[in-house]
DNA sequence: AAGCGAACCTGGCTGC
DNA sequence: TGCAGCCAGGTTCGCT
């Protein structure tokens, strides 16, 4: 489901509820997610106070005051919802057994301010662990992970430096997390579209001989910041369930012009062409052959 | 070495 | 109504 954006509005979301609130306890309902959790993860949040909600990717990192950081992964499915701690029972024991996922509801945590964040991911593809922040930059999940598409580093004589020489196609090359940290199917395809760019362009195009960006490549970097920032304005995308953390669905779905408009017709200005499909790699490509060369 | 398909897992939708 | 088949926002592994 998440991509940076919907990553970034369940960051928003949970801050106001997470952050300066003490974990009182927390119910882990299985031994594990896509991996095993940390064997120590409860008595390791348990009596923690959380200090600051963060994002790096797709990543969420939760500080605690014991200087560990709570990574938290959404994977394909995961959505986290907050609600109000039932009062005179048990601490969650069946205040939410009764809403509609609580099957997969697979991890709660109640907090001192008497509300209770469960995560909820039907096919289990997200994961938690746990690790002292110091050592979060060479932990292996971070190790590899490139650059903020919303940072500085984003522009043109990046992408030309990283992408000069390759044969890959460009939706790969900007799929891969090691590189650009944060696209994912969607804002892949709404990115080439806007830049009017074909998915299948042999990435190292965008590089000229020595390595210089091409106007291409100044143009898509400032797409690829563009379509983000509208998409985390816009509360995400809302395929199927996701959701800000308040229960309001983002409505950037509104705003594709490619992804998942196959037959439409393709919404760039002055084209008239109609968006197709492709696989590549196995992932649904969107794209207008028409304007995107 | 790069690039592709399969795998992980469940649910929702389509079509027979 | 039922069931088979296909598809889904991510990532990793292993085989060409």
């Amino acid at each position: 489901m998440p991509e940076l954006p919907e990553v970034e509005t369940v960051r928003r979301g949970l801050e106001p509820t997470m952050t300066g609130a003490k974990i009182l306890c927390v119910e882990q309902r299985r031994t594990d997610l896509r991996f095993p959790f940390p064997p120590d993860f409860v008595s390791r949040l348990e009596g923690r106070k959380i200090v600051a909600m963060g994002r790096r990717a797709k990543y969420l990192l939760t500080d605690l005051d014991s200087g560990d950081v709570l990574i938290m992964h959404l994977g394909m499915s995961g959505s986290f919802r907050i609600e109000a701690e039932a009062v005179s029972q048990t601490p969650g024991a069946f205040h939410h057994a009764r809403s509609k996922n609580a099957a997969h509801d697979h991890v709660v945590f109640h907090l001192s301010n008497k509300k209770m964040i469960i995560y909820n991911d039907p096919r289990r593809f997200g994961f938690m662990d746990i690790v002292p922040r110091s050592e979060l930059a060479e932990h292996p999940l971070f190790r590899h992970v490139g650059i903020e598409p919303l940072g500085n580093e984003l522009n043109g004589n990046f992408l030309a430096q990283k992408f000069a020489g390759k044969k890959t196609p460009l939706k790969a090359a900007l799929l891969d997390q090691s590189l650009i940290a944060g696209l994912g199917n969607i804002y892949v395809c709404e990115a080439l579209n806007r830049a009017r760019l074909s998915p299948k362009r042999s990435a190292g195009t965008l590089a000229k001989k020595g390595g210089a960006a091409t106007e291409r490549a100044q143009l898509l970097a400032g797409v690829i910041r563009n379509v983000l920032g509208e998409a985390i304005t816009a509360g995400g995308s809302s395929l199927r369930d996701h959701r800000q953390a308040d229960g309001t669905l983002g409505y950037f779905q509104h705003s594709f012009r490619a992804y998942d408009r196959e037959g439409k017709p393709c919404r760039n200005e002055g084209c008239g062409g109609i968006i197709g499909r492709i696989v590549q790699s196995g992932r649904s490509t969107f794209y207008c052959a028409t304007c995107q060369r």
